[in-house]
DNA sequence: GTGTCACCATGACAGGTGTCATACGTTCAG
DNA sequence: CTGAACGTATGACACCTGTCATGGTGACAC
């Protein structure tokens, strides 16, 4: 056999980061890379080292998984990703397989499970928390645009119209247009009713 | 010496407290004698097994973090309590200690401090985030009238100035006073910037 | 008793927000 | 090739929001 799988590991909580890293580490087939808080230092991380499997977190400053997943899925395709993640949102869940990521693991499964789902993910096995694999055909599609989605989730963070337009070079009548948009489209009446109904369904 | 220091583990997230207890377990000198997802299963297992610590999370199902401690100091006070949470708010700190805790430990700290926090708590000496001790002195007090809070608070969760007025039975231009009150004491420029800077602080 | 403070109110104003109608270029599927 | 969907833009309108000036009440403290 080809020795241990060699594991990369992102997530932005440094205590459960190195956890984490303690955890698998026991496992005498697996051997953790390298661990970082954030999806840039991840990605580079990834293309130095070219591991076997990457875990990440979704929610992370400077890139967030979902955009980690797509850049490695793209670039490094011989490294499998498996999201770990506390959000049993079906949107997240789509979004990651799309991004071709291989495995959706939530938090608040067993710790036992996480080597065990290293191992099949590494083997390109499809790991999907079975609740949530269930969940995702119910589930509402995401009806936002990929325009009105970054300006929504920017505009639920407490950014004005005028800063939005300066940095995207927009004018403030086309990024009032999107919110409007968004707005209806969510059945919200104010950006931060629909910021907020967005991110619970996972779309922002 | 009197052999291993046995701990206790409270803390709801399953994949994080697996996770924990197998970065203590690691060390030679750190036995863990059990971990539980909520505040009262690990009271009665601190009834039962006496450990040397408790280590437990804050917010948990069914008795916080906190409550747990005070029990714990007022019934077991051989058992040292060492907070372990995501928060690093001065009031949360204040009323750990309020409450009896030895030590107080942030998620976002590495997690090689976890095994020596532990160590030390278990010798009785006061372990605190060394930031956040400075900071309950230079904390700021709560600037906001009652009227001011509950206003603020409501709006900060979406409800319109209309509906406010409506149920609180004043005219919306007293709303519209409260908030732009609150907006200038908190220093924030929206309603929005305003209940999110008031939440940080524990003030709503 | 005279301040001070929380509470409540009104009116007016500037600026922000959400909506609507309309329009143009690009891309991609049929 | 045509239409649909998307991103972009403008202008105009009604309404909402935050601010300010100003004034009234009652409670409590000095």
């Amino acid at each position: 056999m080809s020795g241990k799988i060699r594991v990369i590991l992102a997530e932005d909580q440094t205590m459960l980061r190195g956890a984490l890293a303690a955890l698998l580490s026991i496992e005498p087939d697996i051997e953790v890379t390298g661990t970082y808080p954030d999806g840039e230092r991840a990605l580079q991380a990834v293309a130095q080292h070219r591991p076997d499997v990457l875990i990440t977190d979704i929610e992370m400053p400077k890139m967030t998984g979902l955009e980690l997943t797509a850049r490695v899925h793209e670039l490094y395709p011989e490294t499998r990703v498996l999201i770990l993640t506390t959000f049993a949102r079906p949107g997240y869940l789509r979004r990651a397989l799309d991004a071709g990521a291989h495995g959706y693991l939530l938090k608040d499964r067993p710790s036992e499970e996480l080597s065990d789902a290293v191992r099949r993910v590494s083997l390109g096995v499809r790991v999907v928390d079975p609740d949530l694999a269930t969940e995702i055909w119910s589930a509402e599609k995401d009806p936002l645009t990929e325009r009105e989605r970054l300006i929504l989730r920017r505009a639920g963070d407490g950014e004005s119209t005028a800063e939005l337009a300066k940095s995207l070079r927009l004018s403030e009548g086309t990024v009032r247009n999107y919110l409007s948009e968004a707005i209806s489209k969510l059945g919200a009446s104010t950006r931060f009713e629909a910021a907020r109904t967005a991110r619970m369904k996972g779309w922002l």
